[in-house]
DNA sequence: CCGAGATCGAACCGATCGGTACGACCTGAG
DNA sequence: CTCAGGTCGTACCGATCGGTTCGATCTCGG
């Protein structure tokens, strides 16, 4: 890090520095659960240079949200994509990545729902719309390949899915929530592709 | 409302009265997102006569989504008993009972997920934990009344259906999450009581 | 009719909040 | 060497926070 003293030689260095350790410490506090002095500290960044690069707390937050929502999905898209061409094998990569990330020791559930639970700002609730459709793309498009009859039908059954595993792992048990939403999820795709079985009762 | 002024005729109605407008007030403007004064003034009562019967605003936050928890578990319950005995229209009618959650205007998500996010208070953690707990045990009675194989993971699979179609309906797009997650819920209901197909890949 | 106690409204407390201002320092470009 | 500007540390601002206190008012049981 040489960010030493005086003008570091990239602004812009600065400013992705404060990004990437603000997004730790508000993802393991709250956004409300920390001021912006004891924020900057844990930084190690003036509160002058914090306002000046994001105006202020809310456009640090939303800064940093929007980072974190296009690292995750491309996070995810990558992880289906090296699965191989097959959206079954694709799925389960999704499910799998994501149990990784539930047995992470600092996992909390997503920080950009946790953020859209507890910050009433416009401009949160749509950078948390936007981020669950470009899940809602990734899974749609799976759905699609393995020549679902519905596929935005099913691919918003295996956005709930995700997001229900990621909830339940958050706030219930993650020891094999990844799994268990993986099986369901193969379930209904393998459904979906071949219906033959009665699937619509009423 | 007989809270006239003075000694109400009954202290226990004062604290109803006063956890049932809690609620509503800091359902939608969140747990933080309002202070106490405004709080009281809101909901039409002092700081001292809430103070003690709370103790503190975390009290009053734990009371309420203690008795929010056990009034939507019950409702869940009862909408379920009320479909008869067949599994499938209980776990159909579940989702159909989400489903008119979701409608209403003031649907904001679960607020017992969403407190959760944002109050890193213990207490409030094992509400939730408890609260995701009783929906589970809710979900596994129906897979096992189904005779599902193994009825305590389909329980699970069945719970973030309905935790992922809450988060759905709750930030992304409410309309028809309810049907799209019971056909999915149907669809691995059948699909467990029935193992006929290839279920297990790997 | 009288006292116990529940409630109100408002004043008050120290702490913390988000945000600004300022002087000093350091670095790179010209 | 000089200067523009990014950064630091600290002090400071008004507002709001959660919580306490107090006198006045009202209701009910005895």
């Amino acid at each position: 890090m040489p960010v030493t003293k005086g003008s570091t030689i990239d602004p812009a260095r600065t400013r992705a520095t404060i990004l990437e350790a603000a997004t730790a410490v508000l993802y393991e506090r709250g956004l409300d659960g920390i001021g912006v002095a004891e924020l900057c500290t844990r930084i190690g960044v003036s509160k002058e240079t914090l306002y000046r690069h994001f105006g202020t707390k809310d456009g640090l937050v939303e800064a940093m949200l929007q980072a974190r929502s296009e690292r995750v999905t491309s996070w995810l898209a990558e992880a289906a994509a090296a699965a191989g061409d097959a959206p079954g094998e694709q799925l389960a990569a999704v499910f799998d990545a994501l149990q990784r990330w539930y047995d992470d020791p600092v996992f909390r559930g997503c920080a950009i729902l946790n953020a859209a639970a507890q910050h009433h700002v416009d401009a949160v609730r749509t950078i948390t719309a936007r981020h669950l459709g470009h899940y809602l793309d990734l899974l749609t498009g799976i759905a699609s390949r393995a020549g679902a009859v519905d596929p935005p039908v099913l691919g918003r059954q295996l956005l709930m899915l995700v997001e229900g595993a990621t909830v339940v792992a958050a706030h219930h048990d993650p020891a094999g929530a990844g799994e268990a939403a993986r099986q369901a999820a193969l379930t209904l795709l393998s459904a979906a592709a071949r219906p033959s079985v009665q699937d619509a009762c009423s």
